[in-house]
DNA sequence: ATGAAAGCGCTAACAC
DNA sequence: GTGTTAGCGCTTTCAT
């Protein structure tokens, strides 16, 4: 393997030109730097990424922290990573993908050892261990959902209760006033999670405003038991026009449980919810809502971590930033006027 | 940051011993060890990987190749992508993400300059560009997906014709004389793509062998066309009692299509396929049929691939493994007898 | 505008 | 069983 000294040597000229006509830190004279331009493509010279990196104390590399849990979605998930990998190629910097329990007994040793230049945590709950470890880490790190205390690190979130609020007035302003929330866990409220408190803050305001009756059902991520909750919720309360999905794994087992009462979509169930900038078809028919903003969200993440990271030495208070995208109504065709249900 | 020297001079014994007595490549008297792991945890040492990388031009890290386009299934890609950082970790590895775009154009910069030790491909095509620039890169690569013609490269993959075959046979025992199989997208077979040739060669062979009559129908990743499509033919074919579903994205079209129609499953349609080792609840009813052995897939990929990195002196030749899982049919209580539909 | 050389943290051949 | 030392490939200060 050809190394920055074979092509010093081949221009007769010091490595340090080479390594300067490379990276740009000191002028070269332009002659000299389109012969080791040249040079570089006849010898075929790739800088190594472990010489730099233990000169440079930098690997180019993020960490990406996704338990990926049970009571995650995977469509939901994989456009986080997915996001989070993209983002983190347009600074150059690679993604390391550390998964199950290594996101989270794994944090000291990517750290200490050196492994990354930064982290971002997807999942993080109130609870989690990786949040006191992330705080007092010597790296930067970002988390992906804003926890319920205050915390010393950046968060990025979208607006969960500008999503909720409109929601809501969408199905108002259609004349529905019976609306089903399908929400978040029981557990999420239990744990004080911020999405499902904020989100539901802005359902009973824009409910009080508008007028609208509001039953809420928890759901989770099992398929069965959604479906027959929904369902007997659907019969329960037969004077529902509209439901509101807050969390993409409900929408299969509502549109199963709507199909099984008959109930047609927009006519007889007005359904708006919060979809996935990518829609994941496998899941269901995209819904008519305000968008899940993953590729804002991780943009801003990584954005943010590789700012520390390139300007290490700068102290920059913690910034909870809030994505923005959850005002904007995208209309699928899946909500209608009210109508009385038959 | 304390390093190797500091360790060495708290102890007053040179640096090779504490490198020694670390990795073991060389005998170290039990006394010594002791006081160098005393010294370690008292000064908190840890090796710094740069350092480690340099000198050894071993990364411990594993690149993953994972383009994740339009026609990946999310749940599906993400049980690999899972898999593969799992699987890593129990060799000590850590895992590189690469998606999109950058899983095609970035090969080379990775494997040129020793971002990686090894790759894993997703998701390989026939036409893929990856396949000739892996089979010469310098690093080694294992593909996840057997390619139709030859490589020069480890494959894993799961038995796809057994996969059909099992799957026939069972609706067979059953009773089911017709059945609809759900199955690859027509470009699948343009392509010569492996899965879905293997797939309906067993489906084939088994159908002809028990006597059923096979109608099979292309199903992509979109849910309303698809929906549109099962719907249809299940109308059109009203004497199909049994389903064979291919792939994940086709069940949850499929259960909606079933639903509109009023067919009770397993009561009315029996439904088998190709499910994940780690249910995805949230895609919809967990269907009867064999198991998509991802964990297993990911696993042997890794294995082999670290067995390439580790002895990279050795020359052994491009191993095609087949893992298996396809023979073994797991009840989940979609498949019923064959009755007459109503 | 360019060169010389020290040093980043570790390993491993060579000595004893 | 332990020590010495020459690298691994790059950056960057100090000279010129």
């Amino acid at each position: 393997m050809t190394n920055i000294g074979d092509v010093a040597r081949h221009l007769g000229v010091s490595r340090s030109t080479v390594s300067y006509a490379l990276s740009g830190k000191r002028p070269v004279s332009t002659e000299m730097k389109a012969r080791i331009d040249a040079a570089i493509r006849e010898l075929d010279y790739w800088p190594s990424a472990a010489g730099l990196s233990l000169a440079t104390s930098r690997r180019n590399i993020i960490g990406l922290l996704a338990p990926l849990g049970e009571n995650a979605t995977p469509s939901v998930a994989l456009q986080f990573v997915d996001g989070v990998a993209r983002s983190s190629r347009t600074h150059g910097f690679d993604t390391l993908l550390v998964t199950g329990r290594e996101a989270f007994e794994g944090v000291e040793r990517l750290v200490r050892a050196g492994v990354v230049d930064g982290l971002v945590a997807l999942d993080v709950e109130n609870a989690d261990p990786r949040l006191a470890e992330l705080e007092g880490a010597s790296l930067p790190a970002v988390l992906l959902g804003q926890p319920a205390r205050p915390v010393q690190l950046d968060t990025v979130d979208m607006d969960w209760e500008v999503a909720g609020a409109t929601l809501v007035r969408h199905l108002a302003e259609l004349g529905h006033r019976r609306a089903l929330v399908l929400g978040a866990p029981e557990a999420a409220y239990t744990m004080e999670m911020t999405y499902a408190v904020r989100f539901r803050a802005g359902v009973t305001r824009a409910a009080s405003e508008a007028d609208v009756e509001i039953t809420e059902i928890p759901v989770g991520n099992d398929f069965s038991a959604s479906l027959t909750k929904i369902h007997d919720a659907l019969v329960g309360h037969n004077d529902v026009t509209g439901v509101i999905v807050q969390h993409e794994a409900a929408a299969a087992p509502l549109l199963a449980a709507a199909g099984a009462l008959r109930l047609r979509i927009p006519e007889d169930l007005a359904v708006a919810g919060i979809t996935l900038d990518v829609v994941d078809h496998a899941l269901g028919r995209p819904l008519t809502g305000v968008g899940n903003p993953s590729v804002a969200m991780t943009r801003t993440a990584v954005d943010l971590l590789v700012e520390r990271i390139v300007h290490a030495d700068a102290v920059l208070p913690p910034r909870a930033v809030v994505v923005d995208g959850g005002g904007e109504l995208i209309d699928r065709g899946t909500t209608a006027p009210a109508q009385r249900r038959r």
